[in-house]
DNA sequence: TTGTATGCGTTATCAT
DNA sequence: ATGATAACGCATACAA
């Protein structure tokens, strides 16, 4: 951890608000507002069903305030196939819906209906800013489709993926976009596979942001071209050393990442030596231990690539408290051009990913017609070139 | 805009994927996958209800696959209050329940039983690093509480947000939390007040995270004692002559930050100059133009308060740009703490703000049995002095 | 064009 | 302890 912070107390503990609030005890914390509780008279009658006196407004209520049938009613009110209710009628019934504030049940429609408005969501961390633009972009599809999207973070826990599945084949969604990289490990992608299968034996369909090793629908991004065009990229600007924080070794978006770098690397006659290469989380902190290690113990190098930006952020973190400067000692280079982090200084040279874009896809892909086989879309990386990894003569 | 891209095409636009995507008119995006879309045999009895073949096992069929009632299997898979079925009947149940890979419906639950199990979230934009934070901490507890996350991000524009209210009105959602300071808008914030007000007839509860200024339980987040906290520490730092980059001016968040700030200058008996004060969006891009403007036009200052850190880091991008150095020609300083942001150069005083916990409070406020009056929650922040501030000796 | 009646999948209230 | 059966709120096939 850089010691940037002059008075910082209780350093990355998240510091609980004024009341002792840790999240997990707090029934009705009380603050300036006043608190009686009141669990007075309730009839046993008006409870009957879960919500509140009197309870949500249905539509037979509106059809018997408008003097029509339940038919004519639903008719008016949503117009569907055969569109036939007479003009009057029709304003009679929106205007008895108004005067009660009727509120259609979506839960009720679904049941009639045979299917939902819901599309579900599925990533490792809502607060990281890649899969917060994925989701952005998938919200931005879904309200277009109408849809209201469901969000599920299984806080980097995999096995958490596939009870998530189940939840939202539970709900009968739409659709399920599923974000965030495989891992190497078959047990888990298993669970994952037989849960996504009933999900669409249920009657929903999927689409995947990674590796296609899932047997559905995937957008695929160009992780091994991407990180080979950088690398070519560090080559022309005269960099020959190269080191690399590679993530973890099960992580298939790092690996082919690295993989990506190392093959293009080789290719230009400037192999990657094994001990440049270190392992670590796919964090902010994994990119400040990796780097602290490559920089103490690896060879020496004049370019680090993590293989995101997060981690390459961390890296320069790693670099400032050893007291070696980016860009003179070291360039660093990233991937993913993470908005959030195009101000920091020396401005990050990295591979630009359409991430918002992405999330539309995905969504779009899930949306459309069922295919016979799995569809795969690609989309490519850009190679950003900034301040972090100026030309080099070397 | 920093021109710190050394070769970036393309600059801010969102960059297409590989195939001609923008987003809206992407039917099914070929890859290199095979894309034959065979909407072949499905008989006109199998599509009856919108799922597929066969579509969903109900609980009749588990039922008569383990050959007991309907109300049997209903208690043997959720056993509920009257939890009482014999060990071999459940068992039974069970097992075919697990063969037939049988799923309950969420929706036919939340109909029989009068309640759902899903939460809405309403914020902004969920690529904000300040909202996706929020939404980690409300995930979270919504997990805890079994509650699906309905996400809805406004983009901005405050008259979604009551459509956003109705929507969740339908689903009959359990609470929603609203997230996103009001602003000063007697119009937005009326049809807001009435579109909750409806939801909390249908039987939902609300959390409002923001001004309490709806009538409804609301976590407020102390931005005036916080500014307030932050002029005096940087008054203490030896900082004589302040600027603001205020926000726009109707933004209440904004306007309370800045007015804290203000009201401590005075009792410090350095009273903040009308002209020393520049309105701008409460974003990055407003933060750049803010500081760009107060630089050029503005009296001359030693330090500059952003109220919010991406507006900050904005700042010293404008500050960068114009070739004023920081913290050396000027400090700057920012609030709320953002994770993603902590490791910029030179590292940001701000104040902290536990987002997650707010998120979590907001929850458990929302989901904790109803009040009589509205509730307050306060949350305090956390001068956090760094080096974008050092100590300065006039 | 409008109304009647049935079904959606589940829970819960009754009898057994 | 178990099994019929009536809701739940809505859409829709069918009849009028």
């Amino acid at each position: 951890m850089p010691p940037t912070d002059l008075a910082d107390p209780g350093a990355d503990a998240p510091v609980p608000p004024t009341a002792p609030t840790t999240g997990a005890d707090l029934p009705v914390p009380e603050g300036s507002g006043v608190v009686e509780d009141a669990a007075a008279a309730v009839s046993s009658d008006e409870r009957r069903r879960g919500r509140s006196p009197g309870g949500p407004v249905t539509l037979s209520q509106v059809a018997r305030e408008a003097g029509v049938s339940l038919a004519t009613a639903s008719r008016a009110i949503n117009g569907s196939a055969n569109r036939t209710v007479r003009a009057d009628l029709r304003e009679r019934v929106l205007a008895a819906a108004e005067r009660l504030r009727y509120s259609p049940d979506a839960n009720a429609q679904a049941m009639a209906r045979g299917r939902t408005t819901s599309l579900g969501l599925i990533l490792h961390d809502i607060a990281d800013p890649y899969f917060s633009s994925i989701a952005a972009g998938v919200g931005l599809a879904a309200e277009r489709a109408d849809l209201a999207l469901t969000l599920a973070s299984t806080q980097h826990d995999p096995t958490r993926e596939p009870r998530f599945v189940d939840v939202l084949t539970r709900q009968r969604a739409r659709a399920i976009i599923v974000a965030g990289g495989r891992r190497d490990d078959d047990e888990t992608n298993d669970a994952m596979r037989t849960a996504l299968a009933n999900f669409r034996h249920s009657g929903g369909s999927v689409a995947l942001i990674g590796q296609p090793l899932l047997d559905v629908d995937t957008v695929v991004i160009a992780n091994h071209s991407g990180a080979a065009a950088l690398a070519r990229a560090l080559h022309a600007h005269g960099y020959r050393r190269f080191g690399v924080l590679g993530g973890p070794t099960d992580h298939l978006t790092a690996r082919d990442r690295l993989t990506g770098f190392r093959e293009a690397l080789e290719e230009l006659g400037c192999p990657l030596a094994e001990e440049a290469v270190a392992s670590c989380a796919f964090t902010r902190d994994g990119g400040y231990d990796g780097m602290t290690r490559l920089l103490r113990d690896g060879p020496p190098v004049d370019v680090v690539f993590a293989v995101n930006d997060v981690m390459a952020v961390g890296a320069m973190a790693a670099a400032r408290d050893l007291g070696v400067r980016v860009p003179r000692d070291v360039g660093v280079a990233g991937f993913d051009d993470i908005v959030t982090l195009r101000d920091i200084t020396p401005a990050l040279t990295t591979v630009r990913v359409p991430l918002v874009d992405v999330g539309i896809a995905a969504t779009e892909l899930a949306l459309a017609a069922p295919a016979t086989e799995p569809r795969l879309v690609h989309v490519e990386g850009t190679v950003v070139l900034r301040e972090s990894t100026p030309p080099r003569r070397p």
